[in-house]
DNA sequence: GGAAACCTGTTCAGAATTTCACAAATCACC
DNA sequence: GGTGATTTGTGAAATTCTGAACAGGTTTCC
């Protein structure tokens, strides 16, 4: 799938996973063609916006009539690149790493965590939903063989910068770090920071501010 | 503590959380003053974003000298809302309803789950890290009752909107939502959409976007 | 006490993003 | 086949955000 531009705004990017979701909505709804205006009342933007999102990677609609619901989640999903499924490995089996192992989701959204690796010489071993905890050092060789692309950190904070080196050294090509801690990479790997407390303080910050202007 | 200025970024938010988590490493190695220049360096900014940022909210730096950590992670906290406990209630006791009640972090960083709501028969009644799971039903009652203003809905996409409902019948002040699915919430009502494949599928983009250009 | 080295807070220019507005294309109906 | 009602794709305008530059303080050191 050719992108036309040279730079695509990060906005853009998170928006088109939205539209993602709630396409996929319509189309559990039966709703077979949408408008812009449409698709953007149900994800609370503009509709320009919507079009000039799209119109980054195509012309995927039909004027006067709309874009059809099924070949645009296509569409989207050839031009966010996850038209195909991304091997991952997951470094570091606490509490979180069993929740993101245990989420059916990943694998159904074409991210299957084909390795678990930690440190930890107690878990190596253990058998979680099917899958064994290796140890860390055995990354390189599992990267390869298992032709693993994204690596999720779901280790300790102080133990996130080790695991990412593991990560790279193994050859990995992008990274996506539950830990709350600041990594460095080197500027050819993807690095994408999770945090929901986030979320939490922006909730946390307006709902203050809504009450003070009262 | 007052805001200058009337609008402020949904960026500078965002950031201002990193900075937090940036500046508490910082305490954790003992500096005791940092330079936004040194700051911008760790959070990966630029170090006029950092200055600009916090003079939304105030001064809180010393021409000549820099930061010092711990009254700024403060101010920040202060600037957030978040120099205080919150209380929170969850919808949806499933697998990742049941991760964020074990997961320690989000009463040490003052977001205290004090309700957890399920509307399966089979579930209520069952104790889960010492809270017991009540009937959807009662979240009227338990949100005055405990002072809930922040409902985290975790239940299966179909029963989002509901879980909303119920929370915003409640009285409650801000909904965060883990479910993949949008909801429709009064305007008073501050709401956080929270979706890990947003990071995925952006991984996954610019893995392949820089592969293209090879 | 003064000079030099630092570093914040703020202004302003320009970069980037969003929204508007409309030409171009399609469809329904007469 | 033509007309009117739609709706996309896209320049241009409006808005928002970012980064460079610098005036205004602070500290250090002589």
């Amino acid at each position: 799938m050719a992108v036309k531009s040279e730079h695509i705004p990060k906005a853009t990017i998170a928006r088109l996973a939205t539209y993602i979701q709630v396409l996929s909505e319509f189309k559990r709804e039966g709703t077979d063609v949408v408008s812009s205006e449409r698709l953007a009342e149900a994800c609370s933007v503009n509709s320009s916006q919507i079009r000039k999102d799209l119109a980054y990677f195509g012309e995927f609609g039909v004027r006067g009539v709309g874009y059809y619901v099924q070949d645009l989640i296509s569409s989207i999903k050839r031009s966010l690149g996850i038209d195909r499924a991304w091997n991952c490995a997951l470094v570091g089996v606490g509490n979180l790493g069993r929740a993101l192992l245990r989420h059916r989701e990943f694998s159904r959204k074409g991210f299957v965590i084909r390795g678990a690796f930690d440190c930890d010489p107690y878990k190596i071993g253990e058998v979680v939903e099917g899958m064994e905890i290796v140890c860390s050092r055995q990354l390189p060789a599992k990267v390869k063989e298992l032709g693993l692309e994204i690596g999720v950190i779901t280790t300790p904070p102080e133990r996130a910068q080790r695991a990412a080196n593991y990560l790279i050294g193994a050859g990995i090509k992008g990274i996506i770090n539950f830990a709350p801690a600041r990594i460095a990479v080197p500027k050819h790997i993807h690095l994408e920071y999770v945090d929901f407390f986030h979320y939490f303080y922006a909730a946390a910050f307006h709902i203050r501010f809504n009450e003070q202007r009262d």
